[in-house]
DNA sequence: GTACAGATTGAG
DNA sequence: TCAATCTGTACT
């Protein structure tokens, strides 16, 4: 079973969408070349009141404009002018709520665990993303999509825990929006 | 205009 | 432990 995530997955509430997002597959099309991989790390981002978010307070930057857009697009944005960052936008237009892709899991080739994706930053450079992907919808796309394929993650198999890399974020990093799927090997942080 | 820090990573 | 090096913000 394969079947695009469509726009009403994404306009709900974002903790929903982002345990969700936890099973489900990021596909990435490159011509004839194929990428993709299972989600097993997700973080929430629940803006304007969420002090770790780049929407912070309301505002609204060149950089951060895309997280405004109605749930099913994609905000991307460099982080320490090195690595991109993927996030997939939830909810209506307006407001500034994502969930960011913190790793994936890519097809067993070989049994070899493959730690290409496991890392916000290591899964853009591996599947090639950047400013360009910026806005695209998800469930329009013809490069990049979400696909469910029956995977179930039951709520036991869901691990939350803080966020990570926002020791600024005062009362607002001790929030358990970090989701992770129980004993995968290939999430972020060895 | 300058200075500084950040949703990270891999090398030392 | 540290440097890589772009963007936004808080200053001068």
């Amino acid at each position: 079973m394969k079947k695009r995530l469509s726009r009403k997955f994404y306009k709900r509430p974002t903790l929903k969408v982002a345990k969700e997002l936890l099973g489900k597959y990021l596909v990435r099309q490159m011509g004839k070349k194929k990428l993709e991989g299972k989600i097993i790390e997700t973080e929430a981002y629940i803006g304007p009141q969420d002090r770790a978010s780049h929407a912070f307070g309301g505002k609204i930057t060149k950089r951060n404009k895309s997280k405004y857009l109605e749930g099913g697009h994609i905000y991307i944005f460099l982080c320490y002018g090195i690595h991109w960052q993927l996030n997939i936008t939830t909810e209506k237009v307006g407001k500034p709520e994502c969930v960011l892709i913190r790793a994936l899991e890519p097809p067993n080739q070989g049994a070899k665990l493959k730690r290409v994706a496991s890392g916000p930053g290591k899964l853009c450079r591996w599947m090639k993303l950047s400013h360009s992907f910026n806005e695209e919808d998800l469930t329009k796309s013809q490069r990049i999509w979400l696909e469910d394929r029956g995977v179930k993650i039951l709520p036991a198999q869901i691990i939350k825990t803080k966020r990570i890399g926002i020791e600024y974020a005062g009362a607002w990093k001790e929030k358990p929006w970090r989701f992770y799927v129980r004993g995968n090997p290939l999430v972020s942080r060895k």
